[in-house]
DNA sequence: GCCAATTATTTCAAGCTTAAAGTTTTATAA
DNA sequence: TTATAAAACTTTAAGCTTGAAATAATTGGC
């Protein structure tokens, strides 16, 4: 995916915008990832669940997580096995649904992420610093509309 | 990475924009992914070795792989092994220097390549449908000039 | 109520990924 | 020379990721 368009004709543009799109994300991607595990010694995944779950004090289902952050169940499940085990989030077994469990960040999940969230939110913005806020929306706004054009089909 | 802000401040369309790329291209690979084990029973890591490849009939040495494709060495390891004993790729051992081995597509690899990548660049088209080939270009560009401003530092 | 289908989640096997440590070969320089 | 460092690569351990199979609980039709 990372490699240039094989050939020419109608969806080159296309292609050539695909492959820019994932190298910068991959690139800007792998420089979070080391900085996590550096200054925090966290991971990407469980950052991303932590930050999900920041935005809804009452929790979310494993399949809420699953759903919102584009992986699989299985892989939730071990992630949030881990965040568990470290104090971060609790499962708590719902009485309504007994298949459902709740998960939620704990008092130091919350401390924890809000801590490094702050200084993550800095690194983006260093990172993007070549974008200016303005166009920053522009850009932002052509991603939106080209993803609702084909995103959850079927 | 893919959760909303949790403030608002200066960085904050920049973050908004990071999240929106991740969100992009996280879904598209997905779907990409899902084709290429559906249709070929392959997968995009080796995908994507295969379009690096491609382009360098000579070969290319297994640092110059792991730097192209924004990988470690130890992974680009594990991918070739694994096209090498399924006959699509070959490493030659090199007089010149004993440490390094060149990597080349065979000729069945190569084939296969050209068959799946004719293929793969109709799948971009698609999905990458609701941007005009006008709009590709221009967002190209600008993903191209942030790039330039920090990659490549140290 | 009972059984089949559905839903929520976990488990599993295979593969991907990284960082760090190890191996072999080449280059440097005293 | 001949140590010493540097370079190219592999190995390893831990964790991430998926898709498929397994488990458990709920729902719907009879």
């Amino acid at each position: 995916m990372v490699a240039g368009p094989t050939s020419t004709g109608p969806g080159k543009e296309r292609l050539r915008l695909w492959i820019r799109l994932l190298r910068a994300s991959r690139t800007i991607e792998a420089e979070l990832r080391e900085r996590l595990k550096k200054e925090f010694d966290t991971t990407l995944p469980r950052f991303d669940v932590m930050a999900a779950l920041y935005r809804v004090p009452e929790g979310m289902l494993m399949s809420d997580l699953s759903r919102f952050l584009l992986v699989s169940n299985g892989n939730v499940t071990g992630i949030v096995d881990r965040l568990v085990s470290e104090g971060l989030v609790t499962r708590a077994r719902r009485n309504g649904d007994r298949r459902t469990s709740m998960v939620r960040l704990t008092e130091e999940g919350s401390k924890a992420f809000a801590r490094i969230a702050a200084v993550h939110e800095g690194w983006v913005g260093e990172l993007l610093g070549g974008v200016s806020e303005e166009e920053a929306k522009r850009l932002t706004g052509m991603l939106k509309s080209f993803r609702s054009n084909w995103e959850g089909r079927e």
